[in-house]
DNA sequence: CTTGAAAATTTGTATGATGAATTTTCTTCT
DNA sequence: AGAAGAAAATTCATCATACAAATTTTCAAG
């Protein structure tokens, strides 16, 4: 009943042009044919084409200038369209999913960061938690916790793990934010023996430790 | 040298639309003006019209129906995964990674689905997993197979699991597909013996079986 | 009140035309 | 020849109009 949507020209369109971009036909950087041409190559009008690229650009695949031509974006991280909507305030079983959602990543990425920290990013949680400890701005504060978790992620090298945690980075600080209003910056000295475990590579005690220090965070931040 | 993208029109009628729904003018489910309507309302084409509400649809704030109307979706938060798409298209994750991310998310899903899968949902699993048994069609087989999957990560009933199921479901039927070929239905063996964990609420039985269960996925697809 | 077909509404697609920004071409001057 | 600059061609942005396809609404028949 949910499934009944048509398949429209543009759809088509789109997954075509998507995939000429993936398989590497149009790599990074080049330049795409123009749309009148494009539109005689795929047989389609150009509102259809141009809504393809229009889904295409929103995904930042492809940019589009004025009289210019329209080229393949460089893949350049986080930065594109980062937040798209940090604006709304989630509900509170929003939150709760949102928490679940992060619990679950977190503590098994703790568990891969305790395998494949290097020193380099170790030494980097460290001056994060510092900075987390001797502020006492809430922002500045929410923000180096957002840091050490997210060093977290990139410790795990796997850019699944990374993306998704940026993608999701605005809503956290939100999240934390909210959670050093009420509580200060508590977690500190949970952070401390995260990565104390990480250093001794106890994979399984430092996703432990993650876990108690999710449970505790969210225990917190419900009962408000 | 680059923020010098010009201001369209159809850049100042996204915003203001977004503006509108997230400020709550338009509720989630909630119905909008016709197009021709919002084009008189805002005193622009059709064309520009058009482009703005496909931005939002592609950002999973509305869903249009032909003939029938345009409406708000209810969100959750997960439409800020939609941004992730772009990188697993060009990225092309490797196994590895997809594997290890699908392991994480697909081992603590099931542990929840085991907590709130409904009776409805059990019986969709045995359904796919039937037809993944009495198929000899590679395709068939493995479309169960994700099928499969899939309802699991219904069962949590938690939008972002969902959500990032459904935006890695193209490279999972890949690699699906890939293992179909290779070693046939083995898995739905081991699928019984999940739903059956499932059914009497064995969360932590449930989880252990999908582990093992990605695990010789994982070990056969690799060793090739 | 129910059924079902016709009418109205609404989104999807196509075509053609014009404006705006950029790129290319070509003339002109040093 | 080389540089500068104007003209032309290219290309994306926007508009108006029309029709097709799907849905919703209306309304008459039973």
């Amino acid at each position: 009943m949910k499934n009944d949507k048509r398949y429209h020209v543009t759809d088509a369109v789109f997954e075509k042009l998507k995939s000429a971009i993936i398989s590497g036909e149009w790599k990074p950087g080049e330049k795409l044919p123009s749309e009148n041409r494009l539109c005689e190559m795929y047989g389609v009008s150009r509102i259809s084409l141009r809504t393809a690229l229009n889904r295409l650009a929103v995904l930042g695949l492809v940019e589009s200038k004025q009289g210019g031509g329209t080229y393949v974006c460089e893949f350049s991280g986080a930065e594109h369209l980062q937040s798209i909507l940090p604006v709304i305030a989630l509900e509170k079983p929003d939150r709760i999913n949102m928490f679940e959602f992060r619990k679950i990543i977190e503590t098994e990425s703790t568990a891969l960061a305790a395998i494949r920290a290097d020193f380099l990013l170790v030494q980097k949680m460290r001056a994060a938690n510092q900075a987390m400890k001797s502020s006492s701005d809430i922002h500045v504060i929410s923000k180096a916790d957002l840091e050490f978790h997210y060093l977290i992620a990139q410790a795990t090298h796997n850019p699944l793990i990374i993306r998704v945690f940026e993608v999701l980075s605005d809503t956290y600080l939100a999240l934390l934010t909210d959670n050093v209003c009420k509580m200060g910056a508590t977690g500190a000295a949970d952070h401390d023996k995260i990565i104390a475990a990480i250093e001794t590579r106890d994979s399984e005690g430092a996703k432990a430790l993650m876990k108690q220090h999710l449970d505790d965070t969210i225990k917190r931040a419900v009962m408000e």
